[in-house]
DNA sequence: TTCTATGGTGAACGATAGTTCACTGTCAAC
DNA sequence: GTTGACAGTGAACTATCGTTCACCATAGAA
């Protein structure tokens, strides 16, 4: 058989792509319920394979296509497309959707990496109050707070003033420490005694439904 | 040895239970980094034991502590304190931080399933745009659109209206249907012709550094 | 029709994984 | 001292895993 295919043949093929996609959804199914990588005979059961064969080839086929993957041991490990935590990132608003649901040419990416760098020293904390409305930030958000970064001028970070915790805007003019908040009917702090910075505020999470 | 234990033998018990711990936290980064459990061999490697057998018995402790699990099959799965993925949340911001660092009694949970709840219809989209401000989104945020939502009066849509993407409130009073921005700079559109709804906007991020 | 690429079967085969057993060394309790 | 728990060693042993080989069946291309 040649490059040339003919008409049926290209049928047969698109229908054969899409039950070998069809399996690696089964995959990664798996792989995000149990937490490890099937087995070739759980594989196997998955996608109706007798033969461990079968699987081998199946296997073979999906790492070529990047889906699957090896480790130095042999191992198989999720590809990048598996483990499923990743969302597809589609343009911008105004750029809407790709009409045709050309998902393949937009790449993808994964929230918790995004938005987390060192996971040990980050903490979640609920907004209350409204200090910080100009900059985006309302109640009931969430911000994700790294207690390990130093804070730079120009940073939301959360401090201790005069034993009451705050959100504001971080300012550093010389040796002066200001706390401004991003709302005017709340004044600036000037810490008289200590401000105790507990954490940078990395990123702001607002969930709607 | 009875149950009460002198002050050495706390002591070491102390010390001994530090040391599992950081070897459950090596499994946790090795789980995190191949995205695969280690076999017993690679534990020892990783705990620096020679012996499968006190593997073995190091991982029944730490199952015994529910930081590992097995399936049915008996292999070794992350428990939930593996997996890495998840945050551990604080109160709010009033609150703060609690002073010792009480890490334990906070819960914890992982922005992925917080934020996303089909994964197959939802999208990520960068805001451009100043339209929907008032509300707390501004341009460079991204937002978590599910394509599979029924859009509800009330919730933030993307659409397509004569031909051109936007993010809206969307309104609905009767047959009427409204998109409000939350910019008072712009003013409702009501859609002449159709309305093509997308997406519901689920969720906002923001990232600061 | 014949040819051939390809998906699938089934069995045989190392290799490795995890279990189990007997044993050592150490340290606190007695 | 003596004793008892307990972390760790090392070596068998078995089950299972993934590879590999020979082979079948189908269906499009020639």
């Amino acid at each position: 058989m040649g490059a040339a295919k003919g008409e049926r043949g290209m049928e047969k093929a698109r229908r054969h792509e899409e039950k070998v996609r069809r399996r690696a959804e089964d995959i990664s199914r798996f792989y995000l319920r149990a937490g490890r990588m099937p087995s070739f005979s759980e594989i196997g059961e998955l996608a109706g394979l007798r033969s461990k064969n079968s699987v081998s080839k199946l296997v073979g086929r999906l790492e070529g296509q990047g889906v699957l993957r090896r480790d130095e041991k042999r191992r198989l490990i999720p590809g990048p497309a598996i483990g499923g935590r990743t969302v597809r990132v589609l343009g911008t608003v105004e750029a809407g959707f790709p009409s045709p649901a050309e998902e393949e040419l937009s790449d993808t990416l994964c929230l918790d990496d995004l938005l987390i760098q060192n996971r040990e020293a980050t903490f979640l904390l609920k907004v209350s109050g409204d200090s910080m409305s100009g900059a985006g930030i309302l109640p009931g958000d969430m911000v994700i707070v790294d207690r390990g970064l130093a804070p730079k001028s120009g940073d939301i970070v959360i401090a201790e003033v005069d034993g009451a915790w705050t959100m504001k805007f971080l300012r550093k003019k010389g040796a002066q420490v200001v706390l401004l908040p991003a709302n005017p009917r709340y004044a600036p702090i000037r810490p008289k005694s200590e401000l105790k910075v507990a954490g940078v505020v990395t990123a702001v999470v607002r969930k709607y439904r």
